[in-house]
DNA sequence: TAGAAACCTGACGTTGACGTCAGAGATAGC
DNA sequence: GCTATCTCTGACGTCAACGTCAGGTTTCTA
């Protein structure tokens, strides 16, 4: 498929997408005038740059840990820090759970507050 | 509290605190001859606009949220807009989550892949 | 066979959350 | 009182992940 398929069907942009081959993560083919064409599964491999990307993980490691997921194979030192990304997208769910509980309790404060016409005790 | 103390307190560089004030974000008294004092309630607010920031929300939107926070009383346009923060918290979470399947099933199969010497089947 | 729409390669612009440096005043320990 | 450390205010630098524009080529559709 082209450029602006791919783009469409996992709603990243043109540019996103060339940037992306770029930094070497999504390799494509050239079509006779040098075109990008890309395979159906250029479609997950987009996903999950995205997910990982979401993830706060850098293109560098990206880049690092791709060949891995194709392969399946990994060195011990790049399964270190697959680990290591592991543990810290853990951490960063936790915190976001955490920030969740904050948000709940002023949503739920505030309504009261508004409602009620009576403010909470400030922490 | 002077500035540097309540850095080290929060693992939060000087350069930031400073920053979050210029935001309107954390207040601070003044000496005599201009050095800023924190009272002890600031560590427990540079925590939370450091959650909010991990939460990926904007300083503009942290600095409309917390006058609520501390006050516990939002105008139903804010608790609209709170709302759309909290529902933000969940998608990444799951997102999350997804990624974290993702990034066990690399290192499951690239473990294994090199312990037994036969990488996966390619997905 | 037009011409619109999609694509190409540079290359510079943007944005947020700070880092960093300069030059000067403030504080603390001895 | 000296000096090391901390703090102050600008102000420019940085970095990643793209956005955007220019100027030209390709592909599709009528």
């Amino acid at each position: 498929m082209r450029i602006g398929e791919l783009a469409e069907r996992t709603s990243v942009s043109v540019r996103a997408l060339r940037y992306y081959e770029e930094q070497g993560l999504l390799a494509a083919e050239r079509s006779g005038s040098g075109q990008r064409r890309y395979a159906e599964n250029a479609v997950g491999r987009v996903r999950l740059i995205q997910q990982l990307y979401a993830a706060g993980i850098s293109s560098t490691s990206i880049l690092e840990m791709l060949p891995c997921v194709v392969t399946g194979v990994a060195a011990p030192e790049v399964l270190a820090k697959l680990r290591g990304h592991r543990s810290s997208v853990v951490k960063q769910i936790e915190e976001l759970q955490e920030t969740l509980q904050q948000l709940d309790a002023v949503i739920a404060g505030a309504t009261k507050a508004y409602t009620t016409g009576v403010p909470c005790p400030p922490s």
